[in-house]
RNA sequence: CGCGGGGUGGAGCAGCCUGGUAGCUCGUCGGGCUCAUAACCCGAAGGUCGUGUGGUUCAAAUCCCGCCCCCGCAA
């Protein structure tokens, strides 16, 4: 089958390379223009495109679908079938009604629950213990198309966004391989969403802000669920910033401690939550890379009764 | 030329500003105490202080210059 595939991260350039390896044509693939990132500012290409490009596949790199943007493309690649994971782009009425099978997306979550940019971190981060992939048929709206099919998978309490990313990746080029295998079988259904569908808004440098006033539970949710990118993270008593890799609940008690706390430091850096102590694992103190919170107290950066999280 | 931090025994740090004895918390090894221990006590090993065989100086981890490498932020 005449396949385009539209995508830009790393999720992306995974189906992509499923798709690619399952044997099917692979006529184009579009992703989003390089970038200027990281440190020094240096332009770098999307995994999706570098991918391509070692397969000797064709890259296209529009600054904008708009308007017809990309139609003499269309015309030219004759796609049977668009696939988009992860684009980053909407995409006009044009491109998703030029290709007979239409456009196909593989989104990360049982729709219609987490619609929208950060469904896989929600997920973690609101304690669910089971989501998945969806994949749809593509209409204008923003994740409400028609499910062809899901592929759920669990989340455990020892998953992290990066645990629960890589299950979903394999769980979305299966279920991105079973829908081809559907198309060319004649046999794909459509199913309608409901009308309990939740949004899963982009991850906000806030929803990354530890400041223990939270329950046990909620706090380690939030760090493993932005774990290990982009990282939750609080304040130390000195104002500099500690992002946190890994944690674990405890079933210590400190009562008289205040929120933030630092109540006890014998191999982890124990703090007070609401209704808990939280023991912090792994942590990233500012300007340095990551270390056991071991060799960080044995550094001498923290001290019994420091309070963390205060908001500046 | 986006902003910033850093390279000091195996780990994490201090020392640098105000040049002149290698420090701290751990780890490792040996010994002791203890019913016992990740606890405590005693002792030991282990460092060309990233690099140039750079400059200044009687003397450089420390001041100046070049180079390499690592990391955080922001996007």
């Amino acid at each position: 089958m005449r396949i385009l595939f539209m995508g830009t991260p790393d999720f992306a350039m995974l189906s992509l390379k499923a798709i690619y390896e399952s044997g099917e044509e692979i006529v184009g693939v579009i992703t989003t223009p390089d970038k200027a990132k990281g440190r020094g500012m240096v332009l770098t290409p999307s995994p999706v495109k570098k991918y391509a490009l070692e397969m000797g596949l064709d890259v296209y790199q529009p600054q904008t679908l708009r308007d017809g943007a990309i139609l003499p493309l269309l015309e030219e690649l004759k796609p049977e079938l668009i696939v988009v994971v992860a684009y980053g782009k909407i995409l006009p009425e044009y491109v998703l009604s030029y290709a007979k099978h239409g456009c196909i997306n593989a989104h990360a979550s049982i729709l219609p629950k987490y619609r929208g940019a950060a469904p896989i971190q929600r997920a973690i981060i609101d304690g669910e213990t089971e989501t998945g992939v969806s994949v749809m048929r593509m209409d204008a709206g923003l994740d409400t198309g028609d499910v062809i099919l899901t592929e759920k998978i669990d989340i455990l309490p020892s998953d992290n966004f990066e645990t629960v990313h890589d299950k979903l990746v394999i769980a979305s080029c299966e279920g991105l391989l079973k829908t081809i295998a559907l198309f060319k079988e004649g046999k794909a259904t459509y199913t309608r969403q409901g009308d309990d569908f939740t949004y899963a808004e982009k991850i906000t440098k806030d929803d990354c802000f530890v400041d223990f006033s939270k329950s046990l539970l909620s706090t380690h949710n939030q760090i493993r669920g932005l774990s290990p990118i982009p990282l939750a993270f609080t304040k130390m008593a000195d104002g500099k910033i500690l992002k946190i890799v890994s944690a674990h609940t405890t079933d210590k008690s400190a009562p008289g401690a205040q929120t933030g706390e630092v109540v006890s430091l014998d191999g982890a850096i124990c703090v007070k939550c609401a209704d808990g102590v939280i023991a912090l694992d792994i942590v990233v103190p500012e300007g340095k890379g990551r270390m056991s919170a071991r060799d960080f107290i044995n550094g001498r950066k923290i001290s019994l009764g420091d309070i963390l999280g205060k908001r500046s």
